[in-house]
DNA sequence: ATGTGC
């Protein structure tokens, strides 16, 4: 990245002194010097768009998105126009991290890892377009949409303890299923239950290291124990929401002369039709997603207790990563109800929020940055929100530091698994080319994302998590 | 991310 109009407010943020609206990059001078120069360029983009409320931000894991870049967070006033964009949640609608947290420790668990990680990849079906054991008629589907986890409990996915440490508790209000194409509808009839391609993963890990430890307790881990983490969304519903409104966004701006400095922010004022007819499809596309990972979780329990004996999993919290969400933030001083876009950007409500389960409360939100295949995780929490100055928000994982097809050049699948598996972690995929698409060495440096999410005050790291197992989309 | 291109 350029960095001649950065000027550091901190260790890990920084100022782009060429922008008219604010704009803040979080990141070491590494992270940023590592990211591509478009990420400035798209985050720009962003400020240009009517309405926005605050400073647009980049998360340290950020990189080249649909017009938005990944790890984007922006924040947008209805009354001032404001606008909602389908590039500013992604085409994956409320993608996120489901993390379980299992009575099993890593001597329960290694000498029957393999058997775990077969098990896990024949019951959860991955990859692209694959379908599960489930299938749904159209009334079924808008019933997923409007009932999201709480849709799954009630087929017998999962328990009701579950439902507590959901974000929204399991259902997001506003869904409105008529705003979803039957098109949208139809591609997500046999998907329900699965996990997905690209990044999307089922991994199996251990405490490995402790950095707060009353934290650690309240999220009741302790070093050697096993957690579990589901990364997925809400497939080819989510996927064909974005698409249709991205079309429908294009033609609203142009009719609204709202200009776009690039076509891939297509958006359209949160009060206009198209605006709100989005916010009620997506959040349809969030309830998709939230009872996806519900099942998943079932799926999950349902394997390891038939592998091993005693086992009790518990949804330690499920947070999504692709969403833009109504809230209310204080902006230079005042307090202002706001659509905030976040991207590639975990929510991470503070220590005290009153959405938060009472469990959290004292430590905040558990916010997961889901490292790639092989070099782990970490599990942090919400900080007060006098530190975290970016709309309570968070990196989300680790951020590629590389394209696709630059990694499907430089790695070969096989390889990758091969050399994973000496270090002990044990890769279970539908394809080998997705593999090396998803290389280790084609994302940033995790523990840089995570020390850097630390010292820019969006979170404070609680665990580091190392992998044992993976299934991967 | 994605019925991995219409």
């Amino acid at each position: 990245m350029d960095m001649t109009f950065l000027k550091p407010i901190d260790s890990c943020r920084w100022q782009l002194m060429s922008s008219e609206h604010p704009v803040i990059l979080y990141g070491s001078r590494e992270l940023l010097e590592e990211m591509d120069n478009k990420v400035l360029e798209q985050i720009s983009n962003v400020t240009k768009l009517p309405g926005l409320a605050g400073p647009a931000l980049t998360m340290p894991d950020a990189h080249w998105g649909y017009g938005f870049p990944i790890g984007g967070v922006a924040a947008f006033d209805p009354q001032e126009g404001g606008i909602i964009s389908a590039g500013g949640v992604g085409f994956d609608i409320s993608c996120g991290v489901r993390c379980l947290r299992t009575n099993l420790f890593a001597a329960d668990v290694i000498p029957h890892i393999q058997d775990i990680a077969d098990h896990l990849f024949d019951t959860v079906p991955a990859g692209v377009g694959m379908e599960g054991e489930i299938r749904l008629t159209m009334a079924g589907i808008d019933d997923v949409m409007k009932g999201g986890a709480h849709w799954a409990l009630a087929q017998g996915y999962g328990v009701k303890e579950d439902l507590a440490c959901i974000e929204e508790h399991g259902c997001m209000p506003g869904a409105v299923p008529d705003f979803v194409s039957d098109h949208a509808k139809k591609r997500q009839l046999g998907e329900m239950g699965t996990l997905g391609s690209g990044n999307h993963y089922l991994e199996v890990e251990v405490v490995e290291k402790l950095y707060d430890r009353q934290a650690a307790a309240a999220f009741g881990i302790a070093e050697g124990q096993i957690l579990i983490a589901i990364h997925c969304g809400s497939r080819g519903l989510g996927h064909q929401i974005g698409s249709d409104y991205l079309v429908m966004f294009a033609k609203a701006a142009q009719r609204l002369g709202i200009h776009l400095p690039d076509r891939e922010l297509a958006c359209a004022p949160v009060h206009s039709e198209e605006g709100l007819q989005y916010l009620g499809a997506m959040n349809a596309g969030i309830n998709c997603a939230l009872a996806n990972r519900q099942i998943i979780t079932h799926l999950t329990r349902e394997t390891l207790s038939r592998l091993l004996s005693g086992v009790r999993i518990e949804t330690l919290y499920d947070v999504s990563h692709n969403t833009c969400k109504k809230e209310q933030h204080r902006i230079a001083n005042k307090l202002r109800e706001v659509y905030v876009h976040r991207k590639g950007a975990t929510r991470a409500l503070p220590p005290g929020h009153a959405d938060l389960p009472a469990r959290y409360q004292a430590a905040g939100q558990p916010v997961f940055i889901g490292g790639s295949m092989g070099t782990g995780s970490y599990l942090l929490a919400g900080n007060p929100s006098d530190l975290n100055q970016a709309f309570a928000s968070a990196s989300h994982g680790a951020g590629r530091r590389m394209s696709r097809n630059q990694a499907l050049k430089k790695w070969r699948g096989r390889e990758l698994i091969d050399e994973l598996e000496r270090k002990g972690i044990y890769i279970r995929t539908a394809t080998l080319r997705g593999v090396a698409e998803e290389a280790p060495g084609a994302y940033k440096d995790v523990d840089m994302v995570a020390e850097a999410t630390e010292a820019g005050g969006l979170a404070r790291r609680v665990a580091y998590l190392r992998p044992l197992a993976c299934v991967k989309g």
